[in-house]
DNA sequence: CCCATCAATACCTTTAAAGTATGCTTACAA
DNA sequence: TTGTAAGCATACTTTAAAGGTATTGATGGG
């Protein structure tokens, strides 16, 4: 049995007349009339009644007609589903996410793909530089985001946002009470740094420029996250350099500062990274998203 | 697209591999890969990733799995249970009743039906002999039972059935006290005969069985039914002759009683009806089930 | 660097679907 | 009753498409 038998059936059917369903499907009667035989045989049921007027169904002509039409409409759907999930309308897209980020790049992102792809399922992995890569290599995920990553041959990079650093201080801290505060102003305070982990990361970034702007940093803590650094920064363990977005987090007792006399470089960067060799239309989409809210959303210099 | 399509694509899915799944289906390797590029050209979606060491699915391609399968299924369902209605095993059935059939013969052969063929649906409809014959010649049922058919030349007649006359009378009745009850002694009382409407019926059957035994009977009144006679025997306006089926009906006060010398062909038929021209499977699985029953169940000479 | 594996392409064969012509049955009308 | 028209079925031809064989091209492993 073949699709063409069913839409051959179903014609006859609603006719009720072989050689008026053959002209609607702008195939001549004899044709019609052995498809129709042919389907009979195969099922081994009789279908049709032949009246000197034209065809009337069976009871089992009856039934098989339903059964048709739904067959066809199943077939229909399924088709457009698959070109949705071929068009990276419909379907699903694994994300890793790490950092301050999260606080306030990502959101907008993904709430912009979601408007754009509502019918893609977003599901996201929390999991840190190395784990991402690891992630993207096993197809465990799809997109990552991060700073400050490494050019490597399978993984592709794109900068979604650059951002202005800031000082996370408690109120009580002496760089509080200044209306502005030099980056050079630094070296005379100890610093809380994150994150631990994976190399090159935004230690490495904050110790490159203090060492450009001509001094060396006193580290007094290295912490796991933005949010614990901040919360350090917070009980006065120490001033704590952070991305503009790290702001989001309002801590009691948390004022963020900005810096004037920045070496150059010192914007850090968010980007998303993905196999330089994956196809998938989802990831396209995605890509499209991130390039179009890069230009309309996020800060950049 | 096609179903061969489908069965293909499941092929290469299952087993990653074009050349394995060409084998497989009992093909070569070329034809099974065009297929599958026809599949993708006419979706316009890429289903497959060819690796070197065969195919693997895209996304688009998981999900056209699922919905291939799905497709598979339900032909598969749909041609099975258009076979079973072609048996004559699935669908519905029609029946017009009447008379006092309905209480004994009728449920009994019924309910063989149902046990040999559970999925066909069986409906009801009570009508008398002439809107039986009514329906059946606009389909709106597909059997009907009926006492005393007159032979027709559309209408297929098969008998189901033949019944001993009894005297249904008051336990008052002078009748009542006789050990036995001859067919003349009812020339000396009142009878009840039954039912009104289309001739020939019951009532001519009873004026011939009377003519022939060499008297006229005394009317004491026609009614609609059965039930009707009975009950105005019981009340003691006279004696009704019944077939036995009816003694099933235990009114109150009424006492059946048998009768002896009775006339030749004094047995009531029961029969069914349908069109001559009538080639359903469910008929014929019907009248195979009355042949069936009618040989095991129902009394006969 | 070559070999094995596997998909893709080119070209030919075979199957089956579509077309044309015609026959057969039956209802309807003269 | 017979002629005629409507409509399905059959016989035969054409054409389109599925399948086969041989070969090429790409890629990872030894």
């Amino acid at each position: 049995m073949d699709l063409r038998h069913l839409k051959y059936f179903i014609a006859v059917a609603e006719e009720q007349n072989i050689g008026r369903a053959a002209t609607r499907l702008h195939i001549s009667q004899p044709p019609l009339t052995r498809q129709i035989q042919q389907l009979e045989d195969e099922l081994g049921v009789r279908l049709l009644t032949r009246t000197p007027r034209g065809v009337e169904l069976t009871q089992a002509g009856t039934l098989f007609l339903e059964e048709a039409r739904n067959i066809r409409s199943i077939v229909e759907q399924a088709t457009e589903r698959t070109q949705r999930a071929g068009q990276g309308k419909l379907g699903r897209l694994d994300v890793g996410i790490f950092g301050t980020a999260i606080l306030d790049a990502i959101p907008k992102l993904l709430l912009a793909f979601r408007r754009a792809y509502p019918e893609v399922k977003i599901v996201l992995h929390t999991m840190n530089k190395g784990e991402q890569i690891e992630a993207l290599r096993q197809r465990r995920i799809t997109v990552g985001f991060n700073r400050m990553v490494a050019p490597l041959p399978d993984i592709e990079t794109k900068l979604v946002a650059t951002e202005n650093l800031l000082l996370a201080v408690s109120h009580a801290h002496p760089l509080a009470a200044q209306s502005s505060v030099s980056f050079r102003d630094l070296s005379e305070h100890p610093l809380v740094l994150f994150p631990t982990g994976a190399r090159p990361n935004f230690i490495d970034k904050v110790m490159t420029l203090c060492h450009d702007a001509g001094f060396e940093p006193q580290i007094s803590h290295e912490v796991g996250d933005a949010i614990t650094g901040v919360a350090l920064a917070a009980g006065g363990f120490g001033a704590c350099l952070v991305p503009e977005s790290a702001t989001s987090l309002a801590l009691p007792g948390v004022v963020y500062k900005p810096l004037t006399e920045l070496p150059p470089n010192s914007r850090v960067d968010l980007s998303c990274i993905y196999r330089r060799d994956d196809r998938a239309p989802i990831l396209e989409a995605f890509l499209g998203v991130v390039d179009h809210v890069r230009e309309n959303l996020l800060g950049h210099p």
